[in-house]
DNA sequence: GGAGATTGTGGGTTTTTGTGGCTAATAGTG
DNA sequence: CACTATTAGCCACAAAAACCCACAATCTCC
């Protein structure tokens, strides 16, 4: 389970560290091998452990591909997604164009999300998220309502 | 059930005691092992025993992604939750980011709320508690006018 | 009310973790 | 085939977290 948040910095080669509570458990799941691809809505990257990401492109796969929207997320997810290997210190290495898209520069946040990371430039993340914090009156869709927490 | 005020210090180093009435049932509901995230609506934040905090994790990743008010609260609460143990002396270390959104300073109020605990600022809290008891007047949603105490 | 135990707080020390830089290896190019 | 640019592995440093012990305030029980 990946959660939390975790303000990291990317060297100048685009390395950044996994933080190490993390480290064994991705090992064993997947043997470090991980799989890094864009957000369709977000200016952020999504880190999959390998094992969860087969699932999703099989999902993804599996959509009826005349319809515009589906197409539209193929491109952008299959067609981004990245293996990557964890090296001997616990870091990735953030290939350049994804690095651009993401707009990554020296300090990075990895946000857990579950059965992924995701990985945002600092700054744009705490603009994101105090807009998040305020927004607090949207429609709440009815599976929500009934949240108790 | 945890309940009641508890007042209590950080010290510079941003840890602080659990109520010695708690450790016993939280190490024995959880080994110790406690998640802390941000509260969406409030400035405070949120303090889970493991597995009460699994539970509430589980359902909010199953709702629908792409539904933007899901996604506020994927992002807020699981991005913010972070794993914590109890130390030795019964502590927990309350993370930076964590520490920074919750404008704590060194006396802090942990307040129990049944399965959870909320953590305040205690000047905070208490502008907030005299709100609280100012505003009587709000709608009161059905599910309550029942509600007998 | 006093002695003992318990609880909360503070500080110092060791260990771990994240980061930067250097060197070796690999791949791509002319 | 040589040269360059990029990637991978390795080592070392600094900062932070975990651990340990000690004191002081509080509560309990006699």
């Amino acid at each position: 389970m990946l959660r939390g948040v975790h303000a990291l910095s990317m060297d100048s080669k685009g390395r950044m560290a996994i933080p190490s509570r993390f480290r064994d458990a991705i090992t064993q799941a997947c043997q470090g091998e991980l799989v890094l691809t864009i957000d369709t809505e977000e200016l952020c990257l999504l880190l999959y452990p390998l094992n969860e990401w087969e699932v999703i492109q099989q999902k993804i796969e599996a959509l009826p591909s005349y319809n515009r929207a589906v197409r539209r997320i193929q491109r952008l997810l299959i067609g981004h997604a990245t293996d990557i290997e964890m090296d001997g210190n616990g870091r990735i290495l953030v290939p350049g164009p994804l690095r651009d898209h993401a707009r990554l520069d020296k300090k990075v946040v990895l946000l857990g999300q579950g059965n992924k990371f995701e990985v945002w430039d600092e700054q744009y993340w705490q603009e994101r998220r105090d807009a998040y914090l305020q927004d607090d009156a949207m429609d709440i869709p009815e599976a929500m309502q009934e949240l108790s927490l």
